[in-house]
Parts: C-alpha cells; sequence; structure tokens
DNA sequence: CCCTCTGGATTTAGAAAGCGAACCCTTTCA
DNA sequence: TGAAAGGGTTCGCTTTCTAAATCCAGAGGG
C-alpha cells in the first residue's frame, strides 16, 4: 500500500529541517485558523474574535507571535470619527502561505467533505475551470506526485 | 502591501469549511511532525519517539487519533526472532497530503532558512532542475498567484 | 467637561493538555 | 531463569487554554 520505503530516521534531524521550522511557527490551531482568516482579509481584533469565537487572550497572544515573526505586519488604520486602531495584515511572508492553505483546503475537500460540492473553488481570472495546487519544473510544467524526488543536499 | 480586500468575516464559516477542518484535524505541532516523519519513511512508535523526542504519552494518543482519522494506517511487522509488534504506515489520505508538506517545506526554505542552502530539495525523477509547489490548470499550465480567484458556490 | 460607547486588549481562576520519569507487559534470546 | 527490546500506561507536576470580568484610551454627545 506506502510506496514510502521503511526508515527509522528521517533523513533531516528536525532541528535542522525548515519544514519542522515552518511546523513550530504556524502548526497550531489557531494559529492556522488567524492565518486562514487573515487570507480572506480579515484584520482587526474583534473580527478576528469573532470569527474564531477563541479566548481574547490567545488571540492577542497570537497575533503578538505572527507580527514578531514577520507573517502579519501590525499597523494603525482610522476611521473618520473613530479611535486608530492596529489591524493585523498579511506580509508578503504570510501572503505566500496563500497556495499551501489552498492545497489544504483542496485536500479537505477531497478527505472531510463530506460528500458535499466544496463551498470554495479557484480559478484562473477570466477562465472557468477549475485550478489546484500542484508541481511545476522550471519551465511551469506540471510534475505528477509520483514523479517527485527528493534529493538531499551535499 | 496587501492585495488582500479588507473582510470583517471570511466567506465561510469555519464550521462549514473544509480548510478549517483539515486544521482541526492535522493543525497541531506534533501530529504535523508525526506526519513529517511519516513521509520519510518512519513508521514504528520508537522511532517517532526518538525522532521527534515528545513524551509518549503525547505519540501514543496523537497516533491513535490518526489512525481513527484515517490518515495512518496500524498494522503488524514482524522480524524473523522478534515479537510481532504494531506499526503505523500512511494511507492514500496520508499520502496525499506530501505535496501540501514539500510545499511548507520550501515555504519554510524562503522565509526560515536563515541564509542557508536548504537541506532537502526536490526535483522531477530523471531530470536535475529544482520543482516548486505552484498551481495549474486542468490542462496542466502553471496559474500565477496574482491570477488566482476564488469562487463561491451558489 | 463629563459620560458613555467602542475596539483592543490584560487579569484572574479553574480546566485541560503537555511533560518526564518510572513502571508494566509480552516475547525472545542467552 | 533471567535479561532485553518494543510498545505502551501510570503518575504527579507544570504549562497552556479557556471564559468571564475588568481595564483603558479616545471619540462623540449633551
Amino acid at each position: 500500500m506506502s510506496q514510502i520505503p521503511l526508515a527509522r530516521r528521517s533523513p533531516i534531524p528536525p532541528e535542522n529541517c525548515n519544514l519542522a521550522r515552518a511546523i513550530e511557527l504556524i502548526g497550531d490551531r489557531w494559529t492556522m485558523l488567524i492565518l486562514r482568516a487573515a487570507l480572506y482579509g480579515v484584520r482587526r481584533f474583534d473580527d478576528f474574535q469573532s470569527e474564531l469565537k477563541c479566548p481574547r487572550t490567545v488571540l492577542s497572544g497570537r497575533l503578538k507571535l505572527l507580527v514578531d515573526s514577520g507573517l502579519l505586519t501590525k499597523r494603525t488604520y482610522k476611521v473618520p470619527g473613530k479611535r486608530a486602531r492596529p489591524e493585523y495584515v498579511l506580509s508578503a511572508m504570510g501572503i505566500s502561505l496563500r497556495p499551501i492553505l489552498i492545497g489544504l483546503t483542496q485536500w479537505g475537500d477531497v478527505w472531510l467533505g463530506q460528500g458535499e460540492p466544496p463551498p470554495i473553488s479557484f480559478t484562473k481570472a477570466g477562465s472557468k475551470g477549475a485550478i489546484r495546487a500542484a508541481f511545476v519544473d522550471a519551465e511551469g510544467r506540471e510534475v505528477r506526485p509520483d514523479q517527485i524526488r527528493a534529493v538531499l543536499r551535499g
């Protein structure tokens, strides 16, 4: 069943692995749900809170971590007649997670969709057909999953 | 800076969102690190434990959850002259997370790599150049991130 | 000028989860 | 008969999560 050969250890120790580092950073329920909302355009503390229904303590802590790690940028917005308030917008680093979360969305559509059609799908601007996460070579041509090979440095 | 327009709410309530469901399931530090190791071929309790250095209680709990949710399959292996033991191998559902974790690896290479070259890279079988996570249309042609449009059902 | 409203938090106390160390259980080998 | 090895569970302790209440600053209204 599994095409993956048995290994007693991963080829890269977790403490030197950029995947493990990424998991340390964003591999947390609330953190990922915050990023999901942020990618949909949510920016404000109370909007995050009513969207996620998470404790405000957790939210303010996570926002702080995300700002410190560079995924979110804290800046000020002002609605006329109201106080200036902070908002949390995705940095380039945060926006570049979008393909990964779209990929995870589509994975969820397949495996967790409970037989219902996906509530959201993705297309290329100006055309109709669905697009999907995949791998491409340097020329932008798709590489099928079974053709992917891992190469260790050194 | 942000190309994402302000929203007060995400277009899909989290409780009806397959991305949110996926995050509930795998959006956890240890769970993701287990999947990382499993994608590298680790299968056995003690191998996971010495790789992850997590409490054995946490490991056995997570493995149980992953089996229950269908990402891992528990089966028995037997080394001649040793007792039969359980091992945890990725199901098709688990293996299909591979592109997402590779995408996250490459994201980490860019943003968390501390200037060092990535310890692992990915190529197409039989060729040399690196491949990367991207979006493709139905014909397998790359769609650039700024051309991606979300479409709501209904 | 004081009062209230609003968004963005911090404080507090109890519940849950994480953690490390020790122990248990079964089979196999010496 | 005893020790080893793999795969767990049990046990206390610490950290984190959670909910609810409170705080705080600056508008706007009276």
